[in-house]
DNA sequence: CACTTATGGATTGTCGACATTACACAACAT
DNA sequence: ATGTTGTGTAATGTCGACAATCCATAAGTG
């Protein structure tokens, strides 16, 4: 199933991972978004396809491809004949992220209880949550927090509402990441979920609606003075 | 409030349109996304970045720029070193699209419902609905359909919301363009708008999302075979 | 004959150079 | 001084050529 050749098995060393080819739009791609995501570039910042193309060690092409990646992710902008730069992030643009995945995963909710898809793997995640509280690891628990959110729409089973869903992440971590790192009490954010798994469990819509739904909310209100910038 | 100079009043004879600096990508991008969406290109068509540079006497760059654009809106796919294609439509990425646009018009209406919003813009469209289902115009029809929903989104005032469902409203003017044209009664169609709008003005949640949630899921089950493609 | 190994064509990937545009600032005239 | 006109610079926009890759088909080999 995984291979086209069953009949050599798996006698080979898994030390030798298949080379992947990797375009170079998409190794760029992947260190700008990082870098976006991150915070290491700041909303505002301008994108200059020279000095990127001359600091990477690569031509412009590749380097106007990635831009243009991250531009349909919705990270940059462009401004023709100005220049290109890292979107920035509005007051305004961060409650419509937040509400628009509010509605996501409501919807999510909706059709993992109509069409009873097995919750084990929330119930993992919630554990991995509970963990990483008690560990007082901040990193493991946002990992895990954003795994529980991602296996709800993945079990949802709707392909494009799992591509809606993604693309609206980054912008959360983008979000999360230019927050001055919160000092919410862990446990309480871990212990928000169990309750969403047991609702979903009694097949009770109206209350695992209404748990994810103020769960996102207070994610969403939760931002202090949301960062907003200038060229 | 338009001009930057008030003091000339308009003197200036409207004749001259302001020159617009069309790049060509975009240039190239509107033609493609016209003959896909029309149904001119197929689904599974591919895109030979030389041919099309060829035909339309422009060079690679503004058609691979051209064709990415076309790929975030989702309307293409590529396979690395292989070709480019128009995205083939499956049965279920119909139905999902059919089943996100509800979603997204219901989160349209809770919100027009919870801001107040004035509904004169979508009785107008109602109004040109029946006047172009009177005088059997199919096109006008589903032009004024179109502008309902749309100023149903806008209403909403939630700009990501209106980008998201701009895109994938994309898809369904491409399944209508592949559908045989449907022989649907028109005056029903046109009929079922003005409920929406009345149950909005009566402050009716469940009705107003009732009606909407129906309207759509009427639209999604009434395709036909679907058409899915190979290369 | 089965299986591996060249080889060729088609397509995308990358590159460096040149063209076009917009903005800022200086030079000039009124 | 004020407004207009030139000019330069920095950035994106476009181009044509070359490289890398994949796939199919043929050639070779036991």
């Amino acid at each position: 199933m995984t291979t086209a050749k069953p009949a050599l098995a798996d006698p080979m060393p898994h030390d030798i991972a298949p080379i992947e080819n990797v375009p170079l739009r998409v190794q760029v791609a992947d260190r700008l978004r990082s870098a976006i995501l991150s915070g290491r570039l700041r909303p505002g910042t301008g994108l200059v396809e020279t000095a990127l193309a001359e600091q990477m060690n690569v031509s412009r092409a590749p380097i106007r491809e990635a831009i243009q990646i991250l531009e349909n992710d919705g990270l940059v902008e462009t401004i023709a004949y100005k220049g290109k730069r890292v979107k920035p992030l509005t007051a305004r643009e961060v409650a419509e992220t937040y509400s628009l995945r509010e509605v996501f995963e409501v919807m999510a909710v909706r059709r993992i209880l109509e069409n009873g898809a097995p919750l084990d793997l929330l119930r993992e995640h919630c554990d991995a949550m509970t963990a990483a509280a008690a560990a007082d690891d901040f990193e493991a628990l946002i990992a895990a927090d954003e795994a529980f959110h991602h296996a709800l729409i993945v079990l949802a089973d709707h392909d494009l509402l799992l591509a809606s869903w993604k693309n609206l992440y980054l912008r959360i971590h983008q979000i999360m990441a230019l927050r001055n790192r919160d000092e919410r009490n862990l446990d309480e954010v871990a212990g928000n979920h169990p309750p969403i798994v047991d609702a979903l469990a009694d097949g009770d819509a109206e209350r695992a609606i209404k748990l994810i739904s103020d769960h996102t909310r207070i994610l969403a209100a939760f931002d202090p003075a949301t960062i907003v910038e200038a060229l």
